[in-house]
DNA sequence: TCACGATACTGACAGTATCATGTACTGTCA
DNA sequence: TGACAGTACATGATACTGTCAGTATCGTGA
């Protein structure tokens, strides 16, 4: 219907709209730069270190990202793009995993579509873990606490949605359905914190990549139980 | 014959030693100052301010705790020995809690006292939190990153060791019951997090407990399921 | 008119060094 | 036995260093 720009009093000066698509550019590539910098030198780099380490200034990652804390939320939001994105092929393709290997055993009500999105999600995690602990120890780290509560990241409430939207969760009230998507997401980010602490002497790189996505398979497993019943439904009969 | 002190060379200087109970009390004095200012002032307080609304001076603070983390970690601590004391009473008396309401109706067999302590751990948490956000938050918030990972903070490194104790889980590895036990603490405070970011309406105090109470039993309950059952073995007969 | 990059600054905060003070203990000498 | 000098340690205060996030300013260039 409306597409006149009419209603905007001033037209946009041509000298300052060139710069639009420009921004968008410079901002991915500072992004790519960011990550590099950050995998190079731990999450805990200072934004000094970054600026240098980037061949620019570090007013430039003010201007672009406000703050670091922005900076952080930027990556986090790069790292739930990439988490997104498997979420999204595993919607589209409910069983084609290539590695389920157990598919040809059980009745065809076994694909559960839900389920298949939620270690599809939690593998993507763990992936991204595994293949720079840094760089989502940066993104994961923006634990602002306010006044007086500790507010989880933006990373980290980010993921909790997508797994809300992910995971079928009937049968439980709105509150629990956060609750329940705010404590699976923890549960993830226990598993893989652990699990990153304990491989010190253990080699990285690809044998890694195939701990964790056993490690990912392991711990939906465990949340795919503790979802599908409704609450107090296990009863007497839950043992023999 | 021998009542000669010789065997000691340096039999302990009553200069040095004198200290050592007043040590302890002081400790005492100032980690119960320091929760009580953290309390009042949120998780953020800087040093400078603790030492000066404790009416002391901040050398005192390192000279005790050594750090900023030692500080967090100390109020760790205590928190955990907090967990841990209802933790005992739970090991004491498997079904005694007061509101049970169920435990005249069953066989004994169905007092499962892993579970009841795996509540009762969750519970006294969950409370500790409800009581004071700000003292939860900093004891928690000792999340030193080391070189390049993110380590869990020696607090939830420590909740995550008890539950490893309460909670039986034959019939996973080692591995597997380290990785369950950190995966359950994550939930535990992603649920947290949520639930303490969600109420800021709410008015807090004893409504605040009752709730806290809820959440509690809820949490335990979908951990309980996570567990018990062994690993692929969730099976055919899940339902009905 | 706007982005860019550089430099230099502010302010906050963790952590340290130093000093003067107080006090219970120890060994020694009268 | 008691007084006294000296010791070991805690205390609190002040002032300092170093690091880092964030800002202000300036010249350049399109």
């Amino acid at each position: 219907m409306n597409r006149v720009t009419a209603p905007r009093p001033q037209l946009p000066d041509g000298r300052s709209t060139r710069w639009n698509k420009h921004r968008e550019e410079r901002r991915l590539e500072l992004l790519r730069a960011v990550r590099h910098v950050v995998h190079e030198e731990g999450p805990e780099v200072s934004m000094d270190t970054i600026a240098q380490q980037t061949g620019t200034s570090k007013t430039v990652f003010y201007r672009y990202f406000g703050d670091r804390n922005g900076l952080q939320d930027a990556v986090g939001e790069w790292a739930m793009s990439v988490i997104a994105r498997k979420l999204a092929d595993a919607y589209r393709a409910p069983g084609t995993e290539e590695d389920t290997a157990e598919s040809g055993t059980g009745p065809a009500t076994t694909a559960e579509p839900s389920r298949e999105r939620l270690r599809a999600m939690i593998r993507a995690y763990a992936e991204l873990g595994a293949r720079s602990p840094a760089v989502y120890a940066f993104a994961a780290r923006s634990d602002v606490v306010g006044p007086h509560q500790l507010r989880p990241g933006s990373f980290y409430e980010g993921v909790a949605e997508l797994l809300l939207g992910a995971v079928d969760l009937d049968g439980l009230d709105p509150a629990g359905q956060r609750q329940w998507a705010a404590g699976a997401m923890g549960f993830v980010r226990g598993c893989m914190d652990e699990w990153l602490a304990g491989r010190d002497a253990a080699g990285g790189g690809t044998r890694g990549e195939h701990e964790a996505r056993q490690l990912a398979d392991r711990i939906a497993g465990w949340l795919w139980r503790t979802r599908n019943v409704t609450e107090e439904a296990h009863g007497p009969e839950e043992h023999r």
